[in-house]
DNA sequence: ACAATTGATTGGAACGTTCCAAAAGTCAAT
DNA sequence: ATTGACTTTTGGAACGTTCCAATCAATTGT
């Protein structure tokens, strides 16, 4: 029964049930012996097939429990490559943006059995090829990828095997191969300028991020547009270049105050950019809402809560998540899907930040 | 040379050089096939040995680059169990906390050539359990944890299969078998009531996240000593349980101004909560850092930027990060390390979100 | 009594690597 | 030529699973 082993070296001791191989993890060879059974059964009952009896489904359960056995996929996956977990690749968990995102693709990811893992590029390129490359050699079963800043089409195809469905969110990247869901950048950095186009202002910045972003080079072309159409001609110094994060924002209103003609109003990068503006203005002793408008983007939670509460453009996170995902898990059961780009729906949340121009600098 | 199968099956097509096995995946044999060497020879140049001739290694890399091959970690593991990976198990990617807390260890850890991968339990010790579980079948190398709430020493226990590097941070568990690293929420929260007792309040709330969370307890217990230490008698109603979030911080100061007599002061469970707590009170007309005073715990980065800056305990959040990872690492790689707790030092920061006492009420 | 059917179980051959012992190949010295 | 000391290369045996075809046992139909 027990011992199908015909190893022939020194022979080993004659005790024949001994739970331990050499690597000293139990095996389902192990649990086979130790029940009297042979390991194609444990491998059924691991598998939760109808074929076993319930007595020895038991037996076997019991076994695997007292011998404290881990299943050890890697070496199922060799076999029949079912993958159950999925990469969701993200720049910055700094920005909080990123969180809710992530948060929104867990919640379907997870209705559907399949475990997600994020992981950080801190927008660096290169680390983002690593991590990719190594979320395939453990065999992800797909991928929902926030490109870094300055990936280019290329490089992304670089680092994924043909065949790994990827979904690319947040910011589209020219010529991709991969279907794109996220939000409408230009449309949405539109309407913010729109907005205070609205309100009477003119002398409208742009703040915050850098055009190695893609995201940035989309909602710039969002205010310029509405800046065109309104008839205004393009001041290029308006566009101001800072790191996205609060800080940046400071820094880069600050830069923006020292501009002559003195700016009424900004359309941020994104909401923590607007945040750290509207700090520094209020440091300032100027009056966010009343004698300068702000606009954000993205309606992190923090932007409702905020002092004063932030007017922003609300990129429907929540529902790119879950289309994000969905689409994915589409691509990994082979099912039909659309490969349009599927851009969400912005819309402008306008709460206490922006306001009428008062007077005219 | 080429063709070292002996399959028998229906004479297959009479071309030697086929690369693509039934699974579609490229293989190594695939590559020494083409590159007409050994197997042996393949795996000896992914493992940048020295034995092979530059020219050989130069002739396999073309091919493999030219055939798209990937390497399967998992096929590899099987032989020696060498993993590459780490996960960090957090709670509530919410919280700007944690993010922090990830960025910290992930430092550590990308600079010791591992991938550090992040797992979103959603304080749900079952979803917990499972994610350890998943962790574990890839073969993870070790796991960063910071408990679920209501998290027990035998759940742990229980879930991670024994000589699994683990490092418990965040939240101490009774009677865990792994290494604690983390913040001293007792003493912090001691210190921030000292504070407050300083400034001569008297009737001081905790507020914020329940007894279900560890790290509530212990700060709680700071609290509480510190009162009994100022010789107050303690008033239960005082704790006053909420949500961990914003929200959660903004309904608990609601209640806590229902109390009589009036609280003029509170410690908080966290950051989170006293800034939502902090906007509470400003939208009620109650000027925080001179009608009442908070303290929070953590020092998020968002504590400084908010208006008024917030008064809070550094928990010392990145050198934790970066001894949890350390600790991590010293386990994984057999070397002796303390099994002692290791409790940063907490550092009263004080800001503008506390004031002495004006008036007593 | 024997075949046919169904229900449980099983051995062996994959899967794609790494490691080992052994085999070639190269070169210089005897 | 033979030996020895290298440097390179190589088959085959693991590793822990799943799948397939085959076996064994019990039950039914004729």
């Amino acid at each position: 029964m027990a011992g199908t082993t015909r190893s022939s070296k020194k022979t080993t001791s004659s005790k024949p049930a001994r739970p331990k191989s050499r690597n000293g993890n139990v095996t389902i060879i192990d649990i086979a012996r130790m029940a009297n059974v042979s390991k194609s059964t444990v491998s059924l009952v691991l598998q939760e097939s109808a074929l076993v009896k319930d007595e020895t489904r038991k037996l076997v359960l019991e076994t695997i429990d007292r011998l404290g056995y881990v299943y050890n996929r890697a070496a199922a996956g060799l076999r029949q490559a079912k993958a159950d977990f999925i990469g969701i690749v993200i720049g910055d968990l700094a920005n909080p943006f990123f969180p809710e995102l992530a948060a929104g693709i867990e919640d379907v990811l997870l209705e559907h059995q399949m475990l997600p893992v994020l992981a950080n590029t801190s927008e660096d390129p290169e680390k983002q090829s690593q991590i990719i490359r190594t979320l395939r050699e453990h065999g992800v079963a797909g991928i929902i990828l926030c490109p870094a800043r300055g990936t280019s089409a290329w490089a992304i195809a670089e680092s994924v095997p043909k065949g790994l469905p990827v979904v690319v969110t947040m910011c589209s990247i020219e010529d991709c191969p991969f279907p794109f869901v996220g939000p409408d950048n230009v449309k949405g950095s539109y309407q913010a300028t729109e907005h205070l186009l609205g309100l009477g202002h003119r002398d409208i910045a742009f703040i915050g991020g850098d055009s190695s972003y893609g995201t940035h080079r989309e909602r710039v072309r969002g205010w310029r547009q509405a800046m065109q159409n309104a008839g205004i001609a393009i001041d290029e110094r308006l566009v101001i270049d800072a790191a996205s994060t609060r800080e940046g924002g400071a820094e880069a209103m600050m830069k923006t105050m020292a501009l002559r003609p003195n700016p009424t109003a900004a359309v941020c990068y994104n909401d923590v950019v607007a945040l750290g503006a509207s700090r520094f203005l209020a440091e300032a002793g100027v009056i966010v809402g009343r004698d300068f408008s702000l606009v954000g983007f993205d309606d992190i939670s923090e932007a409702s809560h905020a002092q004063p509460a932030l007017t922003t453009i609300d990129a429907g996170i929540r529902q790119m998540a879950k289309n994000a995902a969905l689409r994915l898990l589409q691509m990994i059961n082979k099912q039909d899907y659309e490969k349009a780009p599927l851009r969400g729906e912005t819309k402008l949340i306008v709460r206490a930040s922006t306001h009428r121009l008062l007077r005219k600098g």
